[in-house]
Parts: structure tokens; C-alpha cells; sequence
DNA sequence: ATATCATTCAAGAGATTTATTGAATGATAC
DNA sequence: GTATCATTCAATAAATCTCTTGAATGATAT
């Protein structure tokens, strides 16, 4: 009796850890933690068939990792809550110290330059009050529209290298993007220390800033202010 | 290449929770959070295979949630560190707030009576330091010899109708045991409660409680001192 | 009502994971 | 060295998961 229910309810807790273990439903996470998404945008962003990816989503939402809402003909798919992204974040955190694979692509990425330390969320917000520092969001404009770090510049990864011609060396920058699973901050901040700037990336990225209860900016005003 | 780079990382993520996707590496996992142990005694408690077990085991270590070591013959198996029990504790958390069958075990369990909400360890600390509640420890008792909350007693399943004659019915009681895989204390709870006691589960198990890096006591000491 | 669009459902072939078996390894004792 | 014990490896059949296909549903527009 009390064997069975025990048995049955580790049946239901390594159900959540299975519907996090494809690559595809991965993937609908992380671009899920950019902001609710309707299954044909993300069948596209996956490249998945839709099919195929309707019912990579209905796995999610059936261990309760996401939740769907109808709005006319299409449905919404949204992360359920924080916990989702708290559990994406400590499995890719038990990844970078655990599997040797994961650092050595790290930095790989950096391109044979020494990769500093990510910076904590709390140090960027306080050299972002202190005015000392640039801070660079690497993400496609749409997604800096939508939300971004106040004072922030949008530096999508292909105009890196332009928009570095206008800033002073000097100065520190900080690098962000969409979170852990995404390496346009890591790559742009290698780019930016290839050409002698003082980059880092942030740990985390909008999602985790969200998280953490922190302001976000919706349009452009922020960068003006800044500029 | 920047492309291949992430779904190769996404790969890695997702092979850490294929590793938790299974009930039986969940119950390995179990085991292993009450302390390290052989393979053999893992295969006797997880009624596997010892090969199947073995395997098992090398597929969690494969990801890094556990590591081992050679002592003699044996080969002795642990968690990491506690991100492997953060890990677990986090989704046993979103199956309990979203997966409505894990909710209906755990009430099952309470036997129809009214399940009051768990006490946090920070509570049941400082309850234990005004010393006006009587803390029992619902595990085996070699476990309880391995390691407990001081100033617990030692209170095995089967022996808790027994103690609870020696109990002040007036005096709140705090159940605990392994941690939120494990039933011990919500089936002593249930019964103390059909017995007139104010009894209560605490939040976590005793691994949640070192986690916690709060002090444990490795004899019966502590338990001689409150008696 | 019918048409259309976005999504979900259902069934089956193909790929992956699992448990079992028996052999191989590694460490200790003699 | 050989014997023994605990563990791991390797190969296979069975079970499970995955993707594709084509049909069914549900919501809106005409």
C-alpha cells in the first residue's frame, strides 16, 4: 500500500524529468523563456513539423512545466511558472560542472581567448546605477522591443562589431542574451575581447533578470537616455 | 557552427534529465540522499539487478549527478553535491503543485484526515530551541544512528503507536524522515493525528536539513539528553 | 450553413532505451 | 601464482519513445 503509492509517485516525478529529456522539448523551453509563443512560431523556431511539435508541447503541459491558453484560432504555450525556468537553469548549471563536454564547448565558443568569469546579475546592477559600464543586449531587436535591461543598448550579434567602432575601450561592457542555453552574449563578449574591449557576459540572461524581480524596459526609451 | 555548438550544449542538458527520467535512477537517487552507499546494498533495496543496477548507476554518473570511489572491493556510490538534491527537491515541487495525481497520493496517505501544511526546517529549529515540541525521526533506525536532528527521537514506523502512549498530548510533535520521496512521516503524522495529537510533517528530509547546514548528531546523545 | 485556418488526435514504422544473460575485469586473500 | 568476491562490460530481445502521415476538432469568417 504505502510501497505502491511511494512507487507511484516516483513514477510521476521521473515523468517531469522525462518530458525534459529530448532535445526538441528542450528547445520549446528556451524559446518559451523568451515569452509566451503560439505552436506555429515555435514549430519554426525548432524546425519542427507541427505535428510534431503540438505534441512535443502537450508532453510539457502534461507534466505541468507549461500551460496553454486559446486566443481565437491559435494556442499560447507559456512556461508555467518560475520553477520551469529555476529547473532549466540548475540542469545546465550540474552540466557545465559536471560534463567535461559542456566547458570545452564554453569555450570553444570563446575562440582560444581566455573566458572570464560570467557577472553576477547583482554586480551588473550596480555598476548599471554607477554609470560606469556598457551594457549590451545581444538578442534580435523584436526581443529587445519586448523587454530588455534598462539602459541597455540592443546589439543584435551580426551589428556587434559596428556599434563597437562607437563605444571607448575604456569602459567595461557587459554582455547579455536569453539566458544559459543561448551563446550570442558569449560569442559577441569574445568578439568585443578580440578587439581589445574589456567584455564579460552576464549570468543568466533576460529571463533570470525578470526572475529575480528586477526592472525591465518595453520600448527604447531606456537606450536613449543612455546614448 | 555557432548553431551545431548549441544544440550540441542542448543535447548535454537534455541527457542529464533523460538520467532522472527513469523511476528506477529516481530511487537510486533516493537511496543515495540518505548517504553513500554499495552497489550491492542499492540492488537489495532497489530490489534490481545487480547488473541492472550497476548500470544504472554508471548512467547517473555518466551525467555527473553521482560519483564513486573504490574501497577494496566495493564500489561506493554518492550524490555530487547538493545540486543533485536541489535538483530532486525542485521537481518533486512542480509535480506537487502541477501533476493533480501527485497531490491526491500524498492525501491518500493522510488516510482522509485533514493534512496540515508542512513546518519549515527554520520553524522546526527554532521550536527546538524553545524546546516546546517533541521532534520524532521516522526512519529506519540505522539511519537515525548514521545521522539525525539533534534532539530528535528515534521513532522507526512501526514503533510509533507504541511511543506515542509516553507522549504529552499537548505538546505539538514534528515528524520528519528521508526527505520528499519518502512517506515515513506523513503516514506517522496521519497516525499520531487519529491519536488527538497535533502532529505535523517538517518540510525536507534530514539531507534537506544538512543541506541546510544546520548540525546533525551522528549518536543517540542528543536523544538521551531530551529524554 | 460552409469554408478556412490552427491545432490536436490516432496509428504505424523506425529508433532508442531497458533488463537479462554470461563473460571479463580489478582487488584482495591465500 | 590461484581463488574469490564485487563490480563492470557486451550482446541481445523486449519494451518504450519518436516522427510522420492523414484524419478530426474547434474557432472564426463569410
Amino acid at each position: 500500500m504505502s510501497t505502491s503509492n511511494k512507487l507511484a509517485l516516483i513514477d510521476e516525478y521521473a515523468s517531469i524529468a522525462r518530458a525534459l529529456a529530448s532535445p526538441h522539448r528542450m528547445r520549446l523551453l528556451e524559446q518559451l523563456a523568451q515569452g509566451e509563443k503560439g505552436v506555429d512560431a515555435l514549430a519554426e523556431k525548432t524546425e519542427l513539423s507541427f505535428a510534431n511539435c503540438s505534441q512535443h508541447l502537450q508532453e510539457l503541459r502534461r507534466v505541468g512545466l507549461v500551460t496553454s491558453r486559446r486566443e481565437g484560432k491559435a494556442a499560447i504555450y507559456r512556461l508555467t511558472d518560475d520553477d520551469t525556468l529555476r529547473l532549466m537553469a540548475l540542469i545546465q548549471k550540474i552540466a557545465r560542472q559536471n560534463i567535461d563536454r559542456v566547458d570545452e564547448i564554453l569555450d570553444g565558443i570563446a575562440g582560444g581567448i581566455e573566458r572570464p568569469e560570467p557577472v553576477s546579475r547583482e554586480v551588473l546592477a550596480e555598476r548599471l546605477a554607477a554609470g560606469d559600464v556598457v551594457v549590451l543586449d545581444i538578442r534580435p531587436p523584436e526581443e529587445f522591443a519586448a523587454g530588455h535591461i534598462p539602459g541597455a543598448l540592443s546589439a543584435p550579434l551580426d551589428e556587434v562589431g559596428q556599434l563597437a567602432e562607437s563605444l571607448d575601450p575604456s569602459t567595461p561592457i557587459y554582455a547579455y542574451c536569453r539566458g544559459p542555453y543561448c551563446l550570442y552574449a558569449d560569442r559577441a563578449a569574445a568578439e568585443l575581447r578580440q578587439r581589445g574591449f574589456d567584455a564579460r557576459t552576464v549570468e543568466g540572461g533576460l529571463p533570470d533578470w525578470r526572475a529575480d524581480g528586477r526592472p525591465v524596459a518595453t520600448d527604447d526609451k531606456a537606450v536613449d537616455a543612455v546614448i
